[in-house]
DNA sequence: ACAGTAACCGAAAGCGCTTACAGTTAACGC
DNA sequence: GCGTTAACTGTAAGCGCTTTCGGTTACTGT
């Protein structure tokens, strides 16, 4: 048992003791609890200023069950290089950690934050569990299977996944549908009708999940989607810069639109096109996804994604508070939170 | 006494009885005491795995006095409008927090995040203190007269403060040191010899120690530097802009040399500069402080000072567990972390 | 064979709270 | 005046751990 090192704090005994009542009562004070005298009341306050005594939260949990903790697992970035992407998801991560932060704290609860390394997962994992009342889940911080075993133990928010998992809640943006509408406007606003979309990694489910919707929105506007393996790529401008350039040494004429799995590989696109003598959008539109803060700064100008970052940490706490507070009730499983359509002119809108 | 929502966990009681032996031995296990037969440590530890056993945390630290948790207090930013200066603070703390998250996993401790505003500070302090062991508070987080008052109470560093504080940890680096690097260079390598500051907010010690520091170096140089009230700005470009402006009004030779507090405020000086038809950094040079990304994609790449901001957050944390574990070693007051000079373009070097 | 010792383990006392339960008082109606 | 109720407040039992202290073994050496 070691001591603190601080001048040890007082305990809800010594706020008794001065106030000359018993420890229930000053806890039912500091509870809000009612049917109490109002002098009675005073007179605890009172005394819990004088010794500046803040209850041992520890204490609380153990004796109540809830910790008013909430934990944030996502991935840590093992290096501090900044590769684009790395950057890109620094910040992802940061704004959902942001709005996290504060949706906890309008409900008295504190977050804790979780960094996963691939190595020592489960440590990290424990450590989180042993400390929260629940978890919010970054996507792709722990294996599917992993998940259901989690969920199981602590309540848990799934953030940012495909949505389906049924093992826990989940909280995301409707990657294909947005796409679906950018496919939509290229066709229909702008008559593009033969089309691309550039993909991310090929195992990423937001990749995936943008793909399907583009395709498909496409698809329903009497569009087509070119389909070859040429057009998947890695999230990156380099990487983009090379997709374009590979599928203009083909010879085929292009699409008239290229749509990216997100704003770094359209950046890429743009530039490559432009050295290949093509301008952007008269000869091909490119649109992106994400609505990072150079895209308005781009020439031209990015047409893109916005999605609600922070409103996606926010959202996560708040279904996640509720899920702990009313266990009862039940609460959708499934939150989609809508994107915006950030209409510039690489698209051929704004002019 | 609420219940878990959660199947309810299963605690050390229903370890022991597993495993047939007392509470006592499995506590020792999972703390890894020595003088255990090689045999009950087995038996323990397959009892924990078969019931997957994650111990109370806060039964933990009510028990042992140490919650393993430590709180970075920042200041939360209101609103999500994406003025560029809030950007800026955006980064830093967030880069903080990888940091210091990084720092307390390393030694099994975790990060709960405070975001401070302006009402409701103390709520969120006390909250901090009851669940902490030690306190981080990033610059400016509170006034600086609370800060002795929270030092007092729990152990606590304060980041990037001015190293005045003789209350608390403080954890810096040294912009003095920095500028007055900045100004030998200017006037040893490219012989400027009329120098100016511009300063951020007048009343943050940031922006006042950068000033110290230049005029310092310049003087040891023989330079001068401009001291007019018109050199005090807000750390925007904008701002820096205006500044500029007025400068040129009044018709006098300008500077060859212009330090900013930021980079922020550099970049709106090299744009006000070159649209009065000067030549950065052949007419005046002009240096910045961070080195935020777009530093070095303006055209002329600028020359700046780097922070190591995510290990500010990592020494932070490391110094608190220190004084948490040893409280009674010393351990010095104060870190001082270096800082870089990034020797670009806006200086007159690697033209 | 027996004290002495080391190695190992268990009993039990808390850590600082919350809360069920059991008073105690004061006010009220008849 | 006496039960009845409402309004308060206190007593004490835990919450799930850590750790002190002491007890039980199982070896030593003689």
């Amino acid at each position: 048992m070691e001591t603190d090192s601080s001048p040890s704090n007082s305990t809800i005994y010594d706020v008794a003791k001065l106030a000359g009542v018993s420890i229930a009562t000053v806890s039912r004070v500091l509870n809000g609890h009612s049917h109490l005298k109002d002098s009675t009341r005073a007179l605890v306050l009172q005394s819990v200023k004088e010794l500046q005594f803040v209850p041992n939260n520890a204490a609380r949990g153990l004796s109540s069950g809830s910790k008013r903790v909430i934990g944030l697992l996502f991935v840590r970035t093992q290096s501090e290089d900044f590769l684009e992407i790395v950057q890109e998801s620094l910040l992802f991560t940061d704004s959902v950690i942001r709005g996290a932060e504060r949706a906890a704290s309008e409900q008295g609860y504190s977050l804790l934050l979780g960094g996963v390394e691939s190595d020592r997962q489960a440590e990290t994992v424990d450590r989180m569990i042993s400390m929260c009342d629940g978890l919010v889940l970054l996507d792709r911080t722990l294996s599917d299977r992993e998940v259901p075993v989690i969920a199981r133990r602590v309540p848990t928010v799934l953030l940012a996944g495909n949505g389906r998992a049924r093992s826990a809640f989940t909280v995301r943006v409707d990657n294909a549908e947005a796409m679906s509408r950018i496919a939509h406007h290229l066709v229909l606003e702008h008559a593009r009708t033969r089309l691309a979309f550039l993909s991310g990694f090929a195992a990423s489910p937001d990749s995936q999940a943008r793909r399907e919707g583009f395709v498909r929105g496409a698809l329903e506007c009497g569009a087509v989607v070119e389909d070859d393996p040429l057009w998947f790529s890695d999230y990156t401008s380099s990487g983009a810069v090379q997709v374009i350039e590979r599928r203009v040494a083909t010879g085929a004429p292009l699409p008239q639109a290229i749509a990216c799995a997100n704003d770094q590989a359209a950046i890429g696109a743009i530039h490559a096109l432009k050295r290949s003598g093509l301008r952007v959008p008269r000869d091909v539109a490119v649109t992106g996804f994400d609505d990072i803060s150079v895209a308005r700064h781009v020439s031209p100008t990015l047409t893109t994604v916005h999605q609600p970052v922070q409103q996606l940490g926010t959202t996560a706490v708040q279904v996640l508070l509720q899920a702990l507070q009313s266990p009862k009730r039940t609460i959708p499983l499934s939150t989609v939170l809508p994107t915006t359509l950030m209409l510039r002119q690489s698209c051929g809108c704004d002019q």
